[in-house]
DNA sequence: TCGATAGTTGAGCAATAATTCAACTATACG
DNA sequence: CGTATAGTTGAATTATTGCTCAACTATCGA
């Protein structure tokens, strides 16, 4: 009975729990690896990361490629900014974005290799 | 007047538009690409990846390593399942969870050097 | 055969998140 | 100055989504 108690009692193996547990970093960074994963999980945003991997541009110029509204982008760019994954530079009005960090670009490229591998859908 | 028209009247920068355009994959590509990261973008589906990267493990270990019901963890394997990212194999009643694919470790460990490379938050 | 346990599943709920809309700031240019 | 445009922002709306709950299947062992 109780069967919902966390699965505390019924450990299939113990042992290797317990090394996973000890080789498990910290709940914090697992967080924020969650997190920046998330960033990178909406079809909008990859977008635009994926236009920023290859030019710096403005907030209205990525509107247009993305064929959605500047508020729409301008949303998103600030989420990307308070994650630091992308920088920006003002001239004039125009805000200029760019990637911040060159990890964004590796983990996109991985990803299109793990996309490719994978070949048509099923 | 009528500003929110896509923003397809003013474009900044129309050269480095096209050309973006241009080396921009198929709507289909990034929209996969979206959805690979989507799925490594939750604590608990990056917890159940991580740990699988360690060790194969069956559902009940697996709630139990991470303090949650067998209920919540088969959901996510389930979704984890359907995208290929991991795959199992059944020991009687007991069900043993892997990792499908070598690219998935390799987004882990890139995304954890991204996140060590960041430094503690701002 | 019967009871217990591993795991799955669908429905419903609560929280989160993406977009739209409208209002706002700031800069450029006539 | 005044108007137009780039961009930001907050509120509201709508769509997702992760988890819980309860019921279910399947396998093991007594």
């Amino acid at each position: 009975m109780n069967e919902r108690a966390v699965c505390t009692i019924s450990l299939i193996n113990e042992a290797k729990v317990t090394a996973v547990k000890n080789a498990t970093p910290e709940e914090e960074t697992l967080f924020r690896l969650a997190e920046t994963f998330r960033v990178l999980g909406d079809p909008t945003r990859v977008r635009i990361l994926h236009a920023l991997s290859l030019e710096e541009l403005c907030v209205c110029d990525i509107a247009s490629l993305l064929g959605t509204t500047k508020s729409a982008v301008s949303h998103q760019l600030r989420l990307l900014r308070s994650l630091r994954v992308v920088k920006y530079r003002k001239d004039g009005r125009i805000v200029y974005y760019s990637l911040d960090d060159s990890h964004v670009g590796n983990l996109l490229r991985e990803g299109l290799s793990h996309i490719s591998s994978q070949g048509v859908s099923p």
